[in-house]
DNA sequence: GGGCCCGCAGGG
DNA sequence: CCCTGCGGGCCC
């Protein structure tokens, strides 16, 4: 069993047709043979497919309602309990805490303006921006997630085809909306273990039903003009608010790791050394102190 | 086209 | 190991 991979598969471009599910197996876009949901209570979801099976399915295109699975009987596929945050389910609760793509698949027997005629097509990237859970048409409870269709997909189609190496693709830029995206790279979800998702600086530890929350944030930013490197001696795992206030200039770190601007003291665990050219670079183009 | 059932491979 | 899941083929 290969690793799972985040993000696109090298050769095979949006819009790519499979006659089976075999065959989607085969590619590695979606490796599970029956199953909708594919991936781990631990790592999230890498992929779904969308083939008709639940009828509280909802499709407009670039934004899909999806349903989660479960509480189905075996013999006749009628909803006969609630369905449970579990398994496929809480992978892609996973997902949207992580910010991680999950690639859709639209078989022909979904039934939508969106499926392919015969067979299933790769549509592209998407991410998960809620979820929660409801009664559907039999009654039972069932989960829900809301897939909006990724605007950065033309920069990561160009990029894919270059760079694919290892289980988390690798982002270029960073959304700064209202709602900040910040997708788990290897790197970050490897900050944030190793803080077990508590706040450098406030040390606290935010948790939802599925599960536990944090950021992580670069020192040096990446990107021109500024050229951080993404490394662990240039990131720091921060609550939401901490990472704002870090951000937008309110505290800065010093030399010695004291805070600036703010009371308190940063955590460090064993082995988590910040570059100190990186806390000076923060230091003098974000902060106005001193 | 609907119902049935034999499957696989993934994941806990 | 056991259980499950938006296949797929073959009946009728």
């Amino acid at each position: 069993m290969s690793e799972r991979i985040f993000g696109h598969i090298p050769g095979y471009p949006v819009g790519s047709w499979f006659e089976s599910r075999a065959a989607l197996s085969e590619a590695g876009l979606h490796r599970p043979q029956v199953a909708g949901i594919s991936g781990t209570e631990g790592e999230g979801a890498d992929s779904i497919v969308l083939s008709g099976g639940y009828e509280d399915d909802a499709d407009w295109g670039n934004e899909i309602v999806y349903t989660g699975h479960g509480g189905r009987d075996r013999g006749t596929g009628k909803q006969i309990t609630h369905q449970k945050l579990s398994r496929g389910n809480l992978a892609l609760a996973k997902s949207r805490l992580a910010g991680l793509p999950v690639r859709v698949i639209r078989g022909s027997t979904h039934k939508s303006n969106y499926s392919p005629p015969h067979g299933y097509r790769y549509d592209g990237l998407y991410r998960v921006e809620d979820h929660w859970q409801e009664r559907g048409r039999a009654g039972y409870y069932i989960w829900r997630y809301r897939l909006i269709k990724s605007a950065e997909a033309g920069i990561e189609d160009s990029q894919a085809a270059t760079e694919s190496k290892g289980s988390y693709s690798v982002p270029q830029r960073q959304e700064t909306t209202v709602l900040r995206i910040v997708r788990d790279t290897k790197l970050t979800r490897k900050i944030k273990e190793a803080y077990n998702y508590h706040c450098q600086i406030c040390k606290i530890r935010l948790e939802g039903s599925a599960g536990p929350y944090a950021e992580a944030a670069h020192i040096r930013p990446l990107g021109m003009p500024h050229n951080g490197s993404d490394s662990l001696d240039n990131l720091l795992c921060l609550c939401p608010n901490h990472h704002v206030l870090f951000d937008y200039g309110a505290f800065a770190i010093a030399d010695d790791l004291s805070l600036i601007g703010i009371e308190g003291s940063l955590t460090l665990v064993d082995g988590h050394c910040l570059g100190q050219a990186n806390l000076r670079y923060r230091r003098e183009h974000y902060f106005l102190g001193s």
